[in-house]
DNA sequence: CGAGCCTCTGAAATCGTTTTCAGGATTATC
DNA sequence: GATAATCCTGAAAACGATTTCAGAGGCTCG
């Protein structure tokens, strides 16, 4: 059993160097050692140096377990979002990284590919090693973890919507807003012919709000959309093909298509052109999202710009404020932006309707 | 000082279950306690159970510091990617994952942008948190971080690669040789006009024998590259976009242009378009990695596969190998898969008005 | 029916730090 | 020159789990 020693190239294995050999090597006590270390300021700085000498030459470095043990902080902040995927969650956690390197954080990521249980037993995970606070994707988690956070009173938020269930806080946009506001936007172009696809999971709340962001939208239009004229899908670009397919062979007459994600929307976009349909002389499409291929596809695709970067440096303020004990907003609503590109237009004359008040 | 006390809502504060606690209750010691969380076969099953009731009841969760302090074992795995953005990272990633987890290991994260020193920085926070084994991605690292390698004598697996300096094993394929097949089989449709994208980074030797593959193809066929016909970008769709546009303005007669990457392949077909040029007619044009986007686009391209998934595997069970002390291989290498799609054809006969395809 | 064996449980030592507590040395004050 | 005040430093007690070492029962077997 020589768990702390290190098995060198040649076999032979060598001790972990701990602060008592420093202490030793030094001729002063373990608390010294860690007082140089720790709080440099009260110890005399002659000696200071000479420990710090030792240390160095000694290249030790605190053993983490003992550290944290005793002092219950681990510096260190847990994500945990739904899938790596996706670029727009990339740009949030690089934010937040960067924000939380600057002061002295260091950032773990673990995914929970759009699975409540796996979203819980990472958590667990996280906890059990101690971490000092951690980001969550969207506002519905299961009972079991809004509990479990409860209990053991982490720090906690939640990123991309504006308020979450179960007390959570939550930093991002309003979803619903948005969406309606994107539909607003068709209804001006005089669309009257709508569809949607929309990626529903029962553990994401952000599509959900979405789509309810439409229909709202479109009901006090007075257009109410049937079932079929909402196609759920998985998350993939073809997903959004095969729903636009779906869609349009239900639905011909369709001139515009609403997706909760620009993945889907050019998947959509591919398939159209598939079938002949020119995007957006014969079908408007938008997105959601704003990630970066949504500027280079063909033809450019209208959506809703989130700011990503933000969200990511807010939550990791937002947790280092929490973890100091410092007061803390109950929830952060950051603008979105409506990006207006080549892809939605006027429907064609035919389809054209009265337009109606809004 | 309440350390590992939890203040709730109500400000009051209540103290963190220990194994302790669970073992007054249960009317056992703590070292049942610990028994059935860690050995459960060698404590009697109703004990076991009656236990188990308890440990439920009161949520204890071991304390990592304290057991990772005595046993020296963290039970954990971190892995190092240059960018989360990328699919094909994240289809390892989560392959990885998975695999661990089966073992009863956890995986942390990091990410390095790229860049080596952040790399080195990610590596010292995990080693000093006394993570178990790590994942790289990449053959090429600072000398600081593979002398830290050698110090510590953490296991270390590197990946998407056949061989890395510096002693550490490796997973991954033989990119080279990838791209000479692709440039052979490009050669074998009758083309001589080539131009190169590649994403040149220090960091990122696996651009570099890309390109050097390609370039070894085509002197061996007797064709020279010059300077100007091997743009290097950064890895976006932009600027593949960008790189297409400069290679055909300074070489217009270009008929294949290989990028040594996904994205950036997908940048140039879009550009190519909005310059007037048909793909494959005018120009073929080829990928590497096969991204889930890769199919889809249209024309679907032709690109190189990589086994994303049992790369993952592989790193995990080298990794879990290598921690209880088994023999492991060296180095791994897999197979990759040449995928014809629809972006290449053979070149347009020279002065003649390009046949139509299909 | 008693000795011996096996199985299972508990007491206590231990992991490497941090931090409180108290005391020795040094300086300031009268 | 003695006493008080001020610094620093060291000894020792945690922190929360794991694990060794023995010992208490319950069985089997002679």
């Amino acid at each position: 059993m020589d768990k702390k020693s290190i098995a060198d190239p040649k076999g032979r294995s060598r001790p972990r160097v701990k602060i008592e050999d420093v202490a030793r090597e030094a001729n002063v006590s373990p608390a010294t050692v860690s007082r140089v270390l720790n709080h440099p300021g009260i110890v005399r700085p002659e000696l200071r140096d000479k420990v710090m000498r030792f240390i160095t030459d000694l290249s030790y470095t605190p053993d983490s377990a003992a550290r944290a043990l005793k002092s219950g902080r681990m510096r260190t902040i847990g994500a945990i979002v739904p899938t790596l995927g996706l670029g727009i969650f990339a740009e949030s956690v690089e934010a937040l990284q960067n924000r939380l390197s600057e002061s002295g954080y260091t950032l773990f990521i673990a995914n929970s590919q759009y699975d409540q249980r796996r979203e819980l037993q990472e958590m667990q995970s996280l906890i059990e090693r101690g971490i000092d606070g951690i980001v969550l994707v969207g506002g519905s988690h299961g009972r079991e973890l809004r509990t479990l956070v409860e209990q053991t009173g982490v720090p906690v938020i939640t990123t991309y919507v504006s308020k979450a269930g179960g007390g959570i806080p939550a930093i991002g946009i309003d979803n619903e807003r948005a969406t309606r506001e994107m539909t607003e936007f068709l209804l001006g172009l005089g669309h009257v012919r709508f569809g949607a696809i929309a990626n529903i999971l029962p553990s994401n709340d952000r599509s959900r709000a979405r789509l309810d962001g439409i229909q709202r939208a479109l009901s006090e239009a007075g257009i109410r959309l049937q079932p079929t004229q909402v196609i759920r899908a998985d998350h993939s670009l073809a997903q959004g093909r095969k729903a636009l397919r779906q869609l349009l062979t239900d639905h011909p007459a369709t001139t515009a298509v609403i997706c909760t994600t620009d993945t889907l929307a050019i998947g959509a976009m591919t398939e159209a052109r598939k079938m002949g349909l020119s995007v957006p002389r014969a079908v408007s499409i938008t997105g959601f999202d704003d990630v970066e291929l949504a500027a280079q596809v063909d033809p450019p695709l209208t959506t809703i710009s989130i700011p990503a970067a933000e969200i990511g440096r807010g939550a990791a303020d937002y947790l280092i404020s929490a973890i100091a004990g410092r007061p803390v907003p109950k929830s952060v609503l950051l603008p979105y932006r409506l990006v207006v590109r080549s892809s939605t237009t006027s429907p064609p004359k035919a389809d054209r309707l009265p337009k109606r008040p809004r």
